[in-house]
DNA sequence: TAGGGAATATTTTTT
DNA sequence: ATATTCCCTA
């Protein structure tokens, strides 16, 4: 290997960018390992390279990049680098920058969506759109397939428009297009018409001048195919490119790299198949084993030495992914020695769950550990409630990240539908949406009566609505109300040359009755979205004009919440993937939850297999400490229920966990605190996991299943079989219920005035 | 047309 | 439990 400090030694292939370069060696080599340096310094042909966790994945490929622009191999309008949210786009820019010491500008840097939305935008013409077409996000998607669904004679609740949505997401995933898919392969699916539908929706797409997220892929993808001209044109022009989080591409986004590299074929993938969470939004793992068909003469390069995690972290977290089949298998290794096992805890219900979490937190907080280095990762987002209310309770700051997003609250949508008629008036969707807000009498059957004018003239409701104030089709009230309303469009898009955008959106809110509608509301929410409108026109100042605005909330739906505020993180396991923290916290391990039961329900293997990753992303989230509790009881829906530990907690290997006895167990189980006294015992670590199969259970007075070792139960009561799903029957708490589900033991309960609950049979007595 | 009240679904994960 | 959506009446 020559010398990289050298720079004749690698002399650049082309005339040298006068902007990116600068004459001093490259200092960002010196700290790779062997096998990281070989990723950055394969520059010619295709290279995938296997990271796991922690492994320095994301410094290879930045550094793999700035090494190409310092190389001179490329100038950077000439690299396509994708990522697959915004975030990882920006800190790729960010750290490219800081190893070259200069700014960055014209490189081809953005999300999936990001990119094929700008190429789609510059040939928008090809696939029957104009170049400033909308890009609908899931709300629009939603409504606009309701309406189709409606159109085809169906009845949206028989056809839910969010299962089509599911359905027609999962084609374009796969880069179908209409014709391209079989008549009858969304099988039973709204009487066979599932087709049908499709086409028609992309019919209406097309005629609103919209696209939806997938359709940014799918006809770009039809483009290519179509134009060859146009997609030689990028061959030409990416030298190279580069993929982040490989592993998530679907199959859409597999065939566009694959064309776009074509060429050069100077691809360089990297992923880590151990981390392929997004199975159900139509990543495919198999793209990594195709790579290799695809560029036969791939170089391969694993990275394994993982500098995040102690050994008993990722320990536990190979340990869980060893489960899983038909892994391409790398073995994560540490140089490290020392650190703390992973603590595993069970807790009496979520509260309690919540209530150790955050003790927890104020303790490492004690031990001067930053809030901004501990995470709480859970599975679904309806968990961070608990957390979030104890956290306010203790008055420990936190922040939810990918909560609901600043651009998905009501008010912000309806301004930037305000903002979408202002700019795209034959945005019929936005104009829907704001028709009537807030209220100036058009309701329904002004709305029908533009429709009506809409559909018979082939126009749009805009302009629709336009010839009907010229006309005695409407009440005169309504007449009215509709001329003023479009009379203020008129005038305020008379106004866009004159003011500044976010004085003109504020005139705007302030004209249309917005501001006064939500001062006018005495909802305890109302003040907030007020504060949020200030937000949004405060943001509106970092865009040159309202179009990029626009094109930024379709496509970038996160917002940077403050990084430099000290707070303690709660988030998705999906959410954290890509970061990492000193503690982190892993609730809700148990099963139904964690593995979720929808995905046992309907994935089988496969999803159990994603489930495990995503058990083995969160504890790879950890640098030095990783806790996981399962909560004996939770409430689901107002419905208490009683979970069993994850098998997940099972397979954790023993000599990597601590299991922790918690004497507060019954502290705050609601009303429960009083009845058992804490002479429950837990299990030892060597009962945990070291015992094959299953959990004993162990159970309170209730006969409630709570976990860890059996406990001596006093069975004299009842308890003598004879149930039968559906029979009637008693329990001493929770009285009269009916069963619904037996397992051994455990019957599930539908009691009369409880709710449904697990119960141990001896609990309760046959009537 | 709007506003209240009932009925109903929601909760897996997201660019 | 909460949020939306639906339906009915004023």
């Amino acid at each position: 290997m020559s010398d990289p400090f050298d720079l004749s030694a690698h002399e650049p292939d082309r005339a040298p960018a006068a902007d990116a370069v600068s004459a001093a060696p490259p200092p960002y080599l010196a700290g790779l390992n062997g096998v990281q340096r070989e990723a950055v310094e394969a520059m010619d042909g295709p290279v995938l390279v296997l990271a796991g966790a922690g492994t320095g994945k994301t410094r290879v490929l930045t550094t793999r990049l700035a090494h190409l622009l310092y190389m001179r191999r490329a100038r950077p309008f000439e690299v396509l680098a994708v990522t697959f949210t915004n975030k990882a786009a920006r800190q790729m820019k960010d750290r490219v920058e800081s190893l070259l010491r200069q700014p960055v500008e014209a490189l081809w840097l953005g999300t999936f969506h990001a990119m094929a939305a700008r190429i789609l935008r510059r040939h928008a013409e090809l696939v029957g759109l104009k170049p400033n077409f909308t890009i609908l996000d899931r709300d629009d998607q939603l409504r606009l397939l309701k309406q189709v669904i409606e159109a085809a004679g169906l009845d949206h609740k028989k056809t839910p428009p969010r299962n089509l949505a599911t359905l027609i997401d999962r084609w374009k995933d796969r880069g179908q297009t209409p014709s391209e898919i079989g008549k009858h392969d969304a099988g039973d699916f709204a009487m066979g018409k599932g087709h049908e539908l499709y086409a028609a929706y992309q019919e209406r797409l097309r005629s609103l001048n919209a696209a939806d997220f997938g359709d940014l892929l799918l006809h770009c993808l039809t483009i290519f195919k179509t134009h060859t001209d146009v997609l030689e044109e990028y061959q030409r022009r990416f030298r190279y490119v580069l993929v982040d989080e490989y592993q998530d591409a679907n199959v859409a986004q597999y065939l566009w790299l694959r064309l776009l590299a074509q060429k050069h074929q100077n691809i360089c993938c990297v992923g880590d198949d151990d981390q392929s969470i997004y199975g159900w939004r139509g990543a495919e793992v198999g793209n990594i084993l195709r790579f290799e068909k695809d560029f036969p003469n791939a170089t391969i390069v694993r990275l394994e030495q993982n500098y995040r995690s102690t050994p008993h972290i990722l320990g536990a977290a190979s340990g869980i992914i060893a489960r899983n089949d038909g892994r391409l298998g790398k073995t994560l290794w540490t140089d490290v020695n020392d650190g703390e096992k992973v603590r595993v805890r069970g807790v009496w219900d979520g509260q309690a769950e919540a209530r150790i979490v955050g003790d927890e937190i104020e303790i490492l907080q004690g031990n001067k550990v930053e809030l901004n280095e501990m995470a709480v990762l859970v599975r679904a987002s309806f968990q961070t409630r608990e957390f979030e209310e104890r956290f306010m309770t203790l008055g420990l700051p936190y922040r939810v990240i990918g909560g609901l997003r600043f651009y998905e609250h009501k008010e912000i949508r309806d301004v930037i539908a305000y903002l979408r008629v202002l700019v795209q008036p034959d945005d019929d969707l936005a104009f829907e949406r704001i028709i009537n807000v807030p209220r100036r009498g058009l309701g329904d059957a002004s709305l029908q009566a533009i429709h009506q004018v809409a559909r018979a003239r082939q126009i749009s409701l805009v302009r629709a609505a336009g010839e009907l104030i010229t006309t005695d089709e409407l009440r005169p009230q309504a007449r009215r109300s509709l001329s003023t309303f479009m009379e203020n469009f008129d005038r305020w898009r008379k106004l866009r040359g004159d003011l500044p955008h976010p004085d003109l959106v504020e005139t705007i809110l302030e004209e249309s009755g917005y501001t006064a509608m939500w001062q006018a509301d005495k909802g305890a929410d109302a003040p907030g979205r007020l504060e949020n409108l200030k937000e949004l026109v405060h943001a509106l100042e970092e865009f040159e004009n309202l179009e990029q605005f626009l094109e930024h909330v379709s496509l970038v739906m996160d917002t940077e919440s403050s990084q430099d505020i000290d707070m303690v993180n709660i988030m998705t396991l999906h959410g954290a993937k890509g970061l990492e923290f000193d503690a982190v916290f892993l609730p809700g391990w148990e099963e139904g939850l964690f593995p979720h039961q929808r995905a046992l329900d309907e994935g089988g293997t496969t999803a159990l297999e994603e489930e495990r990753r995503l058990a083995h992303v969160g504890l790879t989230r950890a640098r030095k400490l990783a806790t996981i509790t399962f909560a004996a009881n939770r409430r689901v829906f107002n419905q208490w229920q009683s979970n069993l530990p994850s098998r997940f907690v099972d397979e954790l290997p023993p000599e990597h966990v601590e299991q922790l006895a918690d004497p507060g167990v019954y502290g705050s189980g609601g009303g429960y605190a009083e009845e058992e006294p804490s002479s429950f015992n837990y299990a030892t670590p060597g009962d945990f996991g070291a015992r094959k199969g299953r959990f004993r259970r162990a159970v309170n007075n209730d006969g409630m299943v709570i976990e860890g070792r059996a406990k001596q139960i006093d069975t004299s009561e009842g308890g003598d079989g004879g149930f039968s799903i559906g029979g009637r029957v008693f329990h001493q708490k929770f009285g009269y219920g009916k069963v619904i589900a037996m397992d051994g033991t455990r019957l599930e309960i539908a009691f009369e005035k409880a709710g449904t609950k697990k119960v141990i049979d001896s609990f309760v007595k046959p009537v």
